[in-house]
DNA sequence: AACTCGGGGAT
DNA sequence: ATCCCAGAGTT
């Protein structure tokens, strides 16, 4: 496959108005590549990069990651969000030094083996540290793709993926594979953007089939939507008599899988029973509740109402340290992987009230 | 094939 | 408020 007139005009461009200097770009592991990949799973490049930073300082290469306590990782991945990413890539790191000897493999199929790493990432592991030849398919090249093919329907749709990833491939060139990969995603995140996208910018807008008919609003087709269902919960901050607060470690998996959180209680309890439900659930003898003011967080999938209240708990009986509980101090808590409505909820009780 | 998994930025 | 984002795993 050589490259087409896609891919010359794409680098053309690339070389005058892509991203050229981000922090993965320089010292191109395939380590460093990997972790910017699975961050920006989902999450975009300026939420990623202070996050990514400080995660390259503490774990600077595969092996301290596959070394480090999972809270630790845990920790570092805390207001990122899909918490399951951080611990599979702890997993796979184990995977590399176990099975590879503490080299990334350079196939698709080796690379796809590893948790987290799909088709796609796969794709772009070989690509940038590797240099080569191989088609991604991210959320930018999607709509670049749908909209220069006018490929209807949404890409959640296998129909509507399967011809997308035929167009992928079709377009990657095997020569500058790197700045050929790292600029379909600039300009699908530049220039093709979701709304008010910028042809008169766009080198592509030529073969632009979308562009052509003056409907660009209508690529790619949207997700169908559902409504959102609204839950409720208690969240108790049962607080000792030296200042330090229970802490809960959630199941591996479902919502915030693995993170530390507050003890939750069914919100069918009314506030005058609240009480007497932590003093039997956990076994504490507990003052009166003190009602914080609620807020909501939003999922993708629902909205969830949380009802905190704090509890003095006099005297040292009931839950103690093990797996699953702690008793911290608020300053060592915040250094754990908690969710970020948590975080916010422990940093500044009354701003989480705004959110 | 449909559902699950977060949080934030853009609109 | 809604949509989307350098998607992958599970059911």
């Amino acid at each position: 496959m050589t490259a087409d007139c896609f891919a010359e005009n794409l680098l053309k461009w690339y070389d005058n108005h892509g991203r050229h200097d981000l922090p993965w770009h320089h010292n191109r592991t395939a380590y460093r590549i990997w972790v910017s990949e699975i961050m920006l799973q989902q999450t975009q490049v300026a939420t990623v990069i202070p996050y990514y930073l400080a995660f390259m300082e503490r774990f600077p290469d595969v092996q301290s990651l596959a070394e480090a306590p999972v809270d630790d990782v845990l920790s570092h991945w805390s207001g990122l969000g899909y918490y399951a990413r951080a611990r599979n890539l702890q997993n796979a790191a184990q995977t590399v030094m176990d099975e590879f000897g503490g080299a990334f493999p350079d196939t698709q199929e080796a690379l796809e083996s590893l948790k987290g790493i799909g088709r796609s990432t796969a794709a772009a592991i070989i690509a940038q540290a590797f240099g080569k030849r191989a088609a991604i398919l991210d959320g930018n090249v999607k709509r670049v793709l749908a909209r220069y093919h006018a490929v209807p329907g949404w890409p959640g749709q296998t129909s509507v993926l399967k011809q997308l990833w035929e167009h992928a491939e079709e377009h990657t060139p095997s020569e500058r594979i790197r700045d050929y990969t790292q600029g379909i995603m600039d300009l699908g995140a530049m220039v093709c953007t979701r709304s008010r996208p910028k042809c008169n910018d766009c080198p592509l807008q030529k073969g632009c089939a979308a562009y052509a008919r003056k409907e660009t609003n209508l690529y790619p087709g949207s997700k169908p939507k559902k409504a959102k269902p609204e839950k409720t919960t208690w969240m108790v901050i049962l607080e000792d008599q030296n200042g330090r607060i229970l802490l809960e470690r959630r199941p591996p998996n479902g919502i915030w899988g693995g993170l530390w959180s507050l003890p939750e209680l069914d919100p069918a309890y009314g506030a005058d029973e609240l009480q007497e439900a932590c003093e039997r659930n956990l076994g504490l003898d507990c003052g009166e509740p003190e009602l914080i003011s609620g807020f909501r967080h939003t999922f993708s999938h629902y909205h969830l109402h949380i009802q905190p209240a704090r509890l003095g708990v006099t005297g040292q009986q009931g839950v103690r340290d093990n797996g699953q509980h702690k008793w911290l101090h608020r300053h060592e808590a915040l250094a754990l992987g908690l969710p970020a409505p948590i975080r916010t909820l422990l940093t500044n009780p009354e701003q989480a009230t705004l959110l």
